[in-house]
Formats: structure tokens, C-alpha cells, sequence
DNA sequence: GCAAATATTTAGGTATGCCTAAATATTAAT
DNA sequence: ATTAATATTTAGGCATACCTAAATATTTGC
């Protein structure tokens, strides 16, 4: 059974992974920097890694998931939103405290506990932070969504996500009145730092930075 | 922050001074051969203990938890019935199935999930075996049942818990009938091995070894 | 009360995961 | 193309938690 820290770089590198076109090989650097530990623990964790065939890695190039690798993550992944799920639909918890309990329940090892929670909360297909929730195959559809940096002025969209699940990220738009479906449009985009004025829900208008517009993924209206 | 393994002994070191009368330390002898480890690694563990106050430890005389350890201790035993509950209530899992499950979900910190889980399931005071699930202070009720084996011959009772959630026991049981709650009577005792020959619900006739018998917690009729 | 049996601790070793500092590769800039 | 900047790996250490074998305490039986 992988050890706590071995599926938490396995989820790391499939996060940093799915993000890019190029695809695979995810540098030591950007490893280290998104689990917050050295260069060096992940050149030596690599190794390990790729002894136990959960990842390619050739020296100096970075690291790419295994398709063994691969489907260790992708479970990981479903345990994770499963858990986000129960936690806000069931117990109530804010969309922006559920990431950090779940980081724990995901190492939770039991098929069956996995297959029994997704069926006792009717086998949702998206977490509270809008993001896809893998199947029991590991299949998972892409997202269509696009950063809110991405949306014309004057276009009608709806919040489907964010792209980071840094809680404070999301206690800024609890904070600012943005959800997951909230409708915006943007009204105009102020000069020098590129900050949007947004008109929610037709009613209320609120300024939100070119920073953290980057980071919400929204999808135009059809 | 405990590590899974300080909150693993701590948990045992509380389950086996609990059971006893003279109760408190608890050797390395019996320790061992509870966590299914060697004497010389608990010996090791108990100085660690003990540097950081979990347990009072005098070599060669056994650990006992202090205040601070008999806390972690019952919160551990909270979490891990509230989960047992959970398991089994809400998701259908049977009763010898939980054990092992709340075994890993009992090391998830987080004192909010707890609470909510509390309430989500309705505040209940015994989990699927029978035992009091200690309450947000950590107190706990006395059990006032007996094992099976203290019963006497024509003397109705019920079945209240299990002295060791142990699946194999709990499998056997599920197999001979005997659940939470199962009204029985012993016909006979059998002579050389003391097995018990049992009436389940006033109908039903099977035959229970002693080791089994000893395990069983029931309280009698009034 | 002392020897034998049993229990416990110490010694020496292994694996995982982390760290900083130093060495080495790669990439970018002129 | 060579140097300067940046990225990556190796070296040497530390802490936790495990192991077996050897040494030392404690108990028990006579």
C-alpha cells in the first residue's frame, strides 16, 4: 500500500500535469513548490518513485505518471471530491473549508467505503468547487470551462469553478458575494492592473483583481 | 501534532488499561502482542511517550497515560465509533465490516468534522458493537454488561457488545445469528470444554464455544 | 535464597522522508 | 560559442519507527 506522502506527490504531479498543453514531465522546481518541501526531497522522492514504477523519470528531465501512476491518481482524485461532497451536502461545511479534510479522507484506503459513499450521495459527477469527479472506470470528461481573464466585456457566463483550491482564494469570493453558478458579466476593465468590474446576478456590482480573475473558471451562456 | 503511530499506541495502551481492575500499566509484553509488534520497538516508543507526556513510563514496570494521553484517547475512541456509526448506518456496512474502516478515518483531525459528524448522525451514545461512544467532554458511561460466560444456565439476556472487534469473532457471530441486541438463554453447559449450548430469541439452538463465549457482553434481563 | 524462566531494555541496523550546502547539468544571453 | 544564470542532483545529516540478537532485570519455583 503507497504511503501517505507517495499519493500526496502522486496527486501533486497529476495536478501540475493536467493543467498544460505539453502534458507530462513535471520539473523537481515546480513539484517543490506546490507540496512547499525542497528540490532535493523531490529529486530523492523521484527516484523512489520511479523504482516502484508509479512514474517515468529521467534525470534532470522531470517526472511523468505511469498509466500505474496514473490510475493511483485518478482514484485519489474521486476519493478527494467524493469526500468534498459529503462534506459540504452532508455535514455543511462551506465550499471553501472542504478541501483540507478532504486532503485527509483521501488517504482512506477501501474500495468499498469509496463505491458505498459515492452511491449514498446518488454518484455525483462534480465537486463543490465545480471540478469533474473521475468515475469508478477513472474516466473523467474534460473541463470546458475557461478563466474569467478569458471572458469579452459585456458577455452573459456562469461560475463553474476555480482553479486553485487555496482557501484563501475562497473565503475572498464567499466574501465577494461569488458561488459556484453565480451569473456575472463583466462591465468594464479598469486601466493600468487590469481589475474587472462585475455585474452579478444582473444586480450587484462588485471589483475583483486580474489575480484572482485568472483563477475562476467560468462558461460562457449559450 | 500526533503521528498515526503515537495516536495507535496511545489508543491501545487506553483499551488495554480500561479492561483491567488494577488497571493502569500496561506492559510491553502485552502492548506488543496487541499491535502485532516486537517488545523491543515498544520499549522504544514508550521513551518517546513519555518525553512527550502521553504516558507516565518506569522501565521495566509498563506506561500508563497521563491526563494529556487519556485525552487524545477518548477522542480517538470518539471518532472512531462516531465513524463506526456512520459506516454503518449510513452506509450499510455491517458490523464486522466497520472495525477497520473507522480504524483509519479515527486519525482524520479535524475537531469541526467531529462535531458535525456528531450531529449529522444524531448525537448517538453506542456504536455498532455495543460500546459508549464517549461524549464532546470525553466522558464516558461505566458498561455495566457481563461477558456471556458469566451468565447462568435458564437466565435470559441480551447481547450488548464484544469485548474484541476482532472481524473473525464478529464474522462467527454473524454466522451462528448473534447480533446487537439478540436475546438468548443458556440450555447447557457442555462438559471437558465448557461450550455453551445457546436459545437465540426462544427458538433458535446452537452451540458456542467458550473462547467465544468469553468475548461476548451482555446484560441480563431485569 | 538462589537458579531457571520470563520479561524488558539496549545495541546495532534498515527504510522513509525530510533538511542544507555543495557539486554538476542545462539553458539563456551576449 | 562561451559565460552567466538557473535548475537539478549528490552528499552528509536528522527524526521516526520498525527489526533481530544480545544483555540485563525481575519473577517464580523449589
Amino acid at each position: 500500500m503507497p504511503s501517505q506522502s507517495t499519493e500526496d506527490y502522486i496527486k501533486a504531479i497529476w495536478t501540475l500535469s493536467e493543467g498544460k498543453k505539453d502534458r507530462y514531465a513535471v520539473s523537481t522546481n515546480a513539484l517543490a513548490s506546490h507540496l512547499m518541501t525542497s528540490q532535493a526531497s523531490v529529486s530523492e522522492m523521484y527516484k523512489r518513485l520511479a523504482e516502484k514504477e508509479f512514474i517515468d523519470y529521467v534525470p534532470y528531465r522531470g517526472g511523468s505518471l505511469s498509466p500505474k501512476g496514473r490510475q493511483l491518481a485518478v482514484s485519489l482524485i474521486r476519493r478527494h471530491r467524493l469526500w468534498e461532497v459529503f462534506l459540504h451536502e452532508k455535514l455543511g461545511f462551506g465550499w471553501e473549508e472542504v478541501h483540507d479534510i478532504a486532503e485527509q479522507l483521501e488517504h482512506v484506503h477501501s474500495q468499498e467505503l469509496t463505491k458505498r459513499l459515492a452511491t449514498f450521495l446518488d454518484h455525483p459527477s462534480i465537486d463543490p468547487h465545480g471540478d469533474y469527479i473521475p468515475d469508478a472506470d477513472g474516466n473523467i470528461p474534460k473541463q470546458r470551462a475557461k478563466p474569467l481573464t478569458g471572458l469579452s466585456v459585456g458577455v452573459g457566463a456562469q461560475v463553474v469553478g476555480v482553479l486553485d483550491s487555496n482557501s484563501k482564494l475562497l473565503s475572498l469570493l464567499s466574501q465577494k458575494g461569488i458561488a459556484l453558478g453565480t451569473s456575472l458579466c463583466i462591465q468594464s476593465v479598469l486601466p493600468f492592473d487590469d481589475s474587472r468590474v462585475l455585474t452579478l446576478n444582473g444586480n450587484q456590482s462588485i471589483e475583483l483583481s486580474y489575480k484572482a480573475c485568472e483563477l475562476i473558471l467560468i462558461q460562457e451562456n449559450i
